[in-house]
DNA sequence: GATGAATGAGAATTCATTCAT
DNA sequence: AATGAATGAATTCTCATTCAT
């Protein structure tokens, strides 16, 4: 948790700290990311970001929360009210998350990062209340998608949970080598135009006709 | 790649080595595995390794790719030569990849930290021609299956591709969840029995069932 | 030296203040001690302890001081006025200073570490006036010791004073042996039932026998 | 523990190194020194002392075994076999212990520090290990004693090791006031010129006779 | 061809002290 | 008089890589 001291902190200043470290996490993952640059970069002195915060860890438990809150609160704020339907709903959340990620790269790429940060006794709790939090968010849209008749009650509903989140969080990998869209660069660089929303739309109805209505010719159905 | 020197080695010294090195890797990502302690468990000096390879990063891609060849031996040495079907085929495929990981779990632990090993500049190259070359091999697989008239032809292939790379790649993950198997634990102490075949291939019925016919109640179909 | 804004702060704010910092060098040595501990224990601004002292260094010299003070205090005030012979007055003295670090372990615990803390040029004139002041109240007993007959007049009053010395600021650890008396844990718990006054007298009787008797058989004396 | 990479360092750096540490610690308790400074003084990469030992704590433990198995084997190999009476083994016993401190001043420096060290977790063990080892050796004396009808049998030996441990050692603080020699300054500029060891002996003489007869005036024995 | 000692830049973290407000 | 944020030098420790033997 950040200190009191780091709260009480004029916003420019607390902001461009905060920047600098999104722009070092965003990049390098939990090992890597260093803290001497992120000081460096947001120019204060290196023994400052421990008046902030108690420790590498602590900042990056902040910031993934941070980053976490945004998205969430992002994909929520985009959402109509009335729900029409588990596949509407889902792509609709899954197409805010996507806008979310091309307009914010930093925070998800940090999000990325941290989905898929090797497992040290640092990084372990933080990457594992994020997947929970992501799956617990799906298992709700599956759950009210059976109860609706929306889905087949005979899903498999922990394997369905799962697949929806794997190819979700992933979605970021297909769309970066199908438009040739790179993060990296938009973070570093705030570059990029980011995929038109007709050409995402296009992804959305290739995933959700997947699900939907599955691989297979409707053979002898 | 390694050297002259390392190939001339007496196969027993070359085996003590790859060993050593690839248990290092299978437990550690990139970053955290040492050559430090690679050299001492094979019993040969550290100089020795930079005789044996250009350094860390080109040994990686060695044993990266020794165990990819490995993987994809197995899984097409395993496979009956007649085909039957997309989804029978694409079962099998991921069922003895399966197999393979539970009896290999050391080529596969590397295989599959390689995987989620995107950052930095070192790994990013090697992870990046992994991912490709599963992509191949499934693409090929999709393509036949069109062709046969086992999938749909309105289907967007690429996308169907990255689903079913994706899927097969994180099953570790929902497996090592559902069935309460630490794969960590496997690598370390040989250990674990793995998940039982029957309960294997039901989630693989639970796999395809979702691929094959989608998720959706079949409303007025 | 306490600056004039120190001595003329509330009674009740000096006294926070004293007891936080007495708390902490009763634990800590002064490398260890933390300034920053103290003042958030005393519950004011790390910058007031600066205008309150010169610096640590300065904090730790009024804290020794203050203890010394208290400690020759406590043992003169238990004292009978009438001294019946060295040996007497001598176990008097150890026996009220032992009474003193049993129910001062704050107090005493601070001037233990301050006598054992020679290194430094932060500490050094602070211990060697601590041991004077000791040494010179010891030796006044021996001299008059010696006047009254007590004591042998060819007794070497150098080496005496400094046997005497050390042997009383050792006993603390002697104690705590014996007696397995932790006066750390009675610092942080407040704890522990003191040495009972007759167990302690025991030790204090074969302290004084042997200075008395010396240790030799006596021989054909 | 030194690493088989030390014990294989050519004589003259290996000594080079020790001689480093050994200023360091003699003149600083163990967290003032700095192991920065040693591999400075030593002329060698920080790096490098991590290749030596397993760390600041290791190099420690060495440095302080080693010092006194030095100064343990200097009285051993000093001391006369035929024992002649506890007193007289006693003062030769300290007399050759404070000859080694003034030939040998950073080793007895050192050994000075680790007896009176702040008891910190990096620490406790080795002091208490010191502690125990001088402990026995005292003990083994004043049993011999006892047995031999040197020592009174009614003796309180577990003070009477005490006492003579806590005056052993300290008697180096005694002997540097006494005769105005810096043992600090000895160990930096490797310097002053011992205490004739006449005047030594003197010391001694009043030392054995306080433990021998005691302090009091022989009065109505 | 093998060795393994040496390197040195870089990591996270601490804390007494200062000084503008 | 009080505050408390900022400082920055100092700490221990790591490790891939090199190179003389």
């Amino acid at each position: 948790m950040p200190t009191a001291t780091f709260l009480h902190l004029p916003a420019e200043k607390r902001e461009r700290f905060t920047t600098a470290a999104l722009d070092e996490f965003a990049v390098h993952d939990y090992r890597t990311a260093s803290v001497s640059r992120i000081a460096r970069a947001a120019g204060i002195a290196k023994g400052s970001v421990y008046q902030y915060f108690d420790g590498k860890q602590d900042l990056y438990l902040h910031l993934v929360t941070l980053a976490a809150e945004r998205k969430f609160g992002f994909i929520d704020g985009s959402l109509p009210a009335d729900a029409s339907g588990f596949f509407t709903r889902f792509r609709l959340t899954v197409f805010h998350g996507a806008r979310f990620d091309f307009t914010h790269p930093k925070l998800a790429g940090l999000l990325y990062n941290a989905t898929y940060e090797p497992t040290g006794p640092e990084t372990r709790a933080v990457s594992a209340q994020l997947k929970a939090a992501s799956q617990r968010y799906i298992r709700g849209l599956v759950d009210a998608g059976i109860r609706a008749g929306d889905l087949r009650a005979d899903l498999d509903v922990d394997f369905a949970v799962f697949a929806l989140y794997q190819l979700s969080v992933s979605l970021r990998d297909y769309m970066s080598e199908r438009f040739d869209f790179s993060f990296a660069d938009a973070v570093r660089h705030g570059g990029g135009s980011p995929v038109p929303e007709d050409d995402l739309m296009a992804v959305l109805d290739a995933f959700v006709d997947v699900l939907e209505r599955g691989m297979a010719l409707r053979s002898a159905a």
